[in-house]
RNA sequence: GGAGGGGUACCAAAGCGGUCAAAUGGGGCGGGCUGUAAACCCGUUGACUUCGGUCUUCGAAGGUUCGAAUCCUUCCCCCUCCA
């Protein structure tokens, strides 16, 4: 089989390491199986630091696997310790509830849900580790862990060397992710977990499980740390995380994210986040750099976004630094005419868009040149701002440096 | 339990009675170059300001002093060594 779900899982750079990779490769080529990654609740979305994941269910459907998107209510409200210096905050039912939903609505948008054969299946682990009877844990489960061995793992070690408190709750944490995984297996016949190369004790702890409970041979995967050409983590900026929900963040924000790649990552994205194939992707890419930035962002956002909203951004994005126009994408504020009467500070208005959020950084910004009135650096703080700013349209374009643009227009 | 060392801005780290809104480096932001890249160069980096200043910040609370990040007291937290 020359183009198996593995192998395109390595050629495509997911791959970190494979609990036994022969023997998964050989399965997978005789039968169809379920495989799951689980996902932790306890922000309102995901983000791009999270795509890949996001990225290996779907490469399981396109072979013909099927997915199993595991939103962890049960987990969530224990913490990963792995690698967090300090006990996580946490959250309420409520909260949790709330994530969980929102969350699924996004594996809604980049998982197929027709095939009956691949299309995802949902669960919440809240279901079975809600009800867990202690006892009978322990006495089933609690006996094939040592203490011996998990006070080796990284997550703890860590926190023990570092005399850092690791709560006994947290404690649990890998013994409740080992026990999902036989759940799993159990219930569903999944026979795989994929996740971040930090999830791998977790991960093997699950496969042994399974092994000493049930002494059936399951596989664990795990992909890679991504971290980018500059050094920093995928995902973060300076102004947050990168959403993958367009309440959160724009399709206009979310396009210019990948627009903005390093030349550098820019075929190794290619590869991991979007759907060309790769001899494809072979081929062009010695093509001009920003075609292929703009066609890794065209790629990415219309898998989230939709075609739709992708044109409009790229439309946006060509309108706004190519024309230096008004891009109609770009976020807009409304202007009653009555207070432009009187005219408004430059330093209010500013903060009224929220380009920025205080005036001595407008100040400074404007003695460095870096605000603009419709592509013109504007020059003195003390300008007010009327009628004669703005165009024929009533609309006006305010901007903060190259990248940050607001439109105002006239009510 | 005993002995030392330390907590300073986004991070690291200097300052150790006034000249300290606090050196320096990193990061961020802006400008230049370019390609909405990287590298590099320049500027900037607490808030408010009528640009004269004003207000808040150096672990927390008190105190000494004309004046404290700097001295004293108590408390909290961290690190190293010994037991």
């Amino acid at each position: 089989m020359e183009n198996s779900f593995l192998t395109e899982f390595k050629k495509r750079e997911y791959f970190n390491q494979c609990t036994n990779s022969n023997e998964l490769e050989q399965l997978m080529n005789k039968q169809k199986i379920k495989a799951y990654i689980g996902f932790d609740c306890t922000a309102p979305s995901l983000h791009v630091g999270s795509l890949m994941q996001i990225m290996c269910l779907r490469l399981l459907q396109k072979h013909g696997h099927q997915p199993i998107v595991l939103l962890g209510g049960g987990t969530t409200r224990i913490g990963d310790p792995s690698g967090k210096e300090e006990t996580r905050k946490i959250l309420s039912e409520k909260e949790i509830e709330k994530n969980i939903k929102n969350i699924e609505k996004i594996f809604q948008i980049f998982l197929k849900t027709k095939n009956p054969k691949t299309k995802p299946i949902f669960v919440n682990n809240y279901k079975w580790l809600g009800k867990l009877n202690y006892i009978k844990f322990l006495r089933e489960i609690g006996k094939h862990f040592t203490i011996n061995k998990m006070l080796s793992f990284d997550s703890v070690k860590l926190r023990l060397e570092r005399e850092q408190s690791l709560s006994y709750m947290e404690f649990n944490y890998m013994i409740l992710q080992a026990y999902d995984f036989l759940e799993l297996n159990k219930t569903k016949d999944c026979l795989m977990q994929i996740g971040g190369s930090d999830q791998w004790g977790n991960i093997v702890n699950g496969v042994e499980l399974i092994k000493r409970h049930s002494s059936k041979q399951v596989f664990g995967l795990t992909t890679p740390l991504l971290t980018l050409a500059s050094g920093s983590k995928m995902g973060k900026t300076e102004k947050g995380a990168v959403w993958l929900d367009k309440k959160l963040l724009t399709p206009y924000e979310y396009w210019q994210f990948w627009r903005n790649t390093d030349d550098r990552d820019v075929i190794k994205f290619l590869q991991m986040f979007t759907d060309l194939k790769l001899e494809k992707i072979e081929k062009i890419k010695n093509d001009n750099i920003n075609q292929l930035k703009i066609l890794l962002a065209n790629e990415t956002t219309s898998m989230l976004h939709g075609k739709i909203a992708t044109q409009k951004a790229e439309r946006t994005a060509k309108d706004t630094f190519e024309k230096k126009s008004i891009g109609e994408d770009l976020p807009l504020f409304n202007i009653k005419k009555k207070e432009l009467i009187n005219g408004i500070n430059i330093l209010d208005l500013v903060i009224t868009t929220k380009l920025l959020t205080s005036k001595s950084e407008v100040r400074r910004l404007i003695k460095n040149k870096g605000i603009k009135i419709n592509n013109q650096a504007v020059e003195d703080d003390k300008l007010i701002v009327t009628f004669n700013n703005f165009d024929q349209s009533n609309s006006m374009k305010l901007s903060h440096g190259k990248k940050n643009h607001v439109i105002l227009k006239i009510v």
